[in-house]
DNA sequence: AGCCTTTGACCAGCG
DNA sequence: TCGCTGGTCAAAGGC
């Protein structure tokens, strides 16, 4: 619950904001830490995010080289699995990818009829190395306790109360369609046009040097997945706690549950659209 | 009994 | 077209 969890969630919602409309890179603050535990000020971490050409979220967290707390949590349970980021997941494969040295799980979030999958990769040390999230849950992250019956027919995703109404409509159809082999993901991405936004004020640093890595994760084929990416270490100070969500959207709606407020835009080579930062509010 | 992992085989893009 | 690669299936087993 920490770190990951924090990170988890995000990317939860930035995964559900994707849908329909992208998401655009945003920042955080602290403040969004303390929007999940009470983490804030705790560690430090950065995260860094870079889309590419889909509409795909990623983002990366580098912690602070100084901290030893590995990840003992959870005794007994959930020995490989990510941070729960409130869903529940089903693991469905793993394999070795080229590039990495580690394997990548593969993971389906057990929601009837959610289309939902995730990918893992982590490290030994700890967590993480990336987690690519794809698609969009049609229904609310299951809550601890409480709350019965939610769902009241199939895809009737009733959300009686909860949070957010980030799915509202989500995919178009084919909910159906959830086996074969072929049905990959859905549909949706739509991409819209890119609001150009006028101002263009540039955003003083983005912090000293850091840059965002040139990955380029393959694009091969179309989906929407966020993918969000915490090096368990990392040179680099950093000096205080920060989120970056990046994507290649072309609206700057997010519906997350979060309240975003842009504040800068600007070009950046090799990338098709304007890097937008926007600064996290509240929920 | 009902999930869940594990795991090799299978499949689909892509070069 | 073939082979590589990443993603998925699904049988088997575990919890
Ligand atoms: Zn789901």
């Amino acid at each position: 619950m920490t770190h990951q969890q924090a990170l988890a969630q995000v990317t939860a919602q930035a995964a559900q904001a994707n849908s329909i409309m992208h998401v655009q890179p945003e920042y955080s603050t602290p403040a969004m830490s303390s929007t999940f535990t009470s983490t804030q000020g705790a560690h430090q971490q950065q995260q860094k995010v870079r889309s590419v050409a889909d509409s795909r979220v990623k983002i990366q967290e580098l912690s602070d080289f100084s901290r030893s707390d590995q990840r003992s949590e959870s005794s007994s349970l959930a020995v490989d699995k990510p941070a729960n980021d409130g869903y529940n997941w089903r693991k469905y494969g793993q394999k070795q990818v080229k590039g990495s040295e580690y394997p990548r799980s593969y993971y389906k979030c057990t929601h009837p009829n959610c289309p939902v999958k995730k990918k893992v990769e982590r490290s030994l040390d700890g967590q993480v190395t990336e987690i690519i999230y794809k698609g969009q849950h049609n229904h609310q992250p299951p809550q601890s306790n409480k709350r019965g019956k939610d769902t009241g027919g199939l895809n009737g995703n009733s959300n009686s109360h909860g949070n957010s109404e980030l799915d509202s409509r989500f995919q178009s159809g084919n909910v159906s369609k959830e086996r074969d082999r072929k049905d990959q993901e859905s549909s949706q991405a739509t991409p819209e046009h890119i609001s150009g936004m006028s101002d263009s004020e540039e955003v003083g640093d983005t912090e000293a040097g850091g840059e965002v890595d040139e990955d380029e994760p393959d694009p091969k084929r179309r989906s929407t997945e966020v993918r969000v990416t915490e090096p368990a270490s990392s040179h680099r100070t950093v000096t205080e706690p920060r989120i970056i969500v990046q994507t290649t959207s072309e609206v700057d709606l997010l519906d997350d549950g979060y309240r975003w407020r842009k504040y800068g835009q600007k070009v950046v080579k090799g990338n098709p659209y304007p890097r937008w930062f926007s600064l996290l509010h509240r929920l």
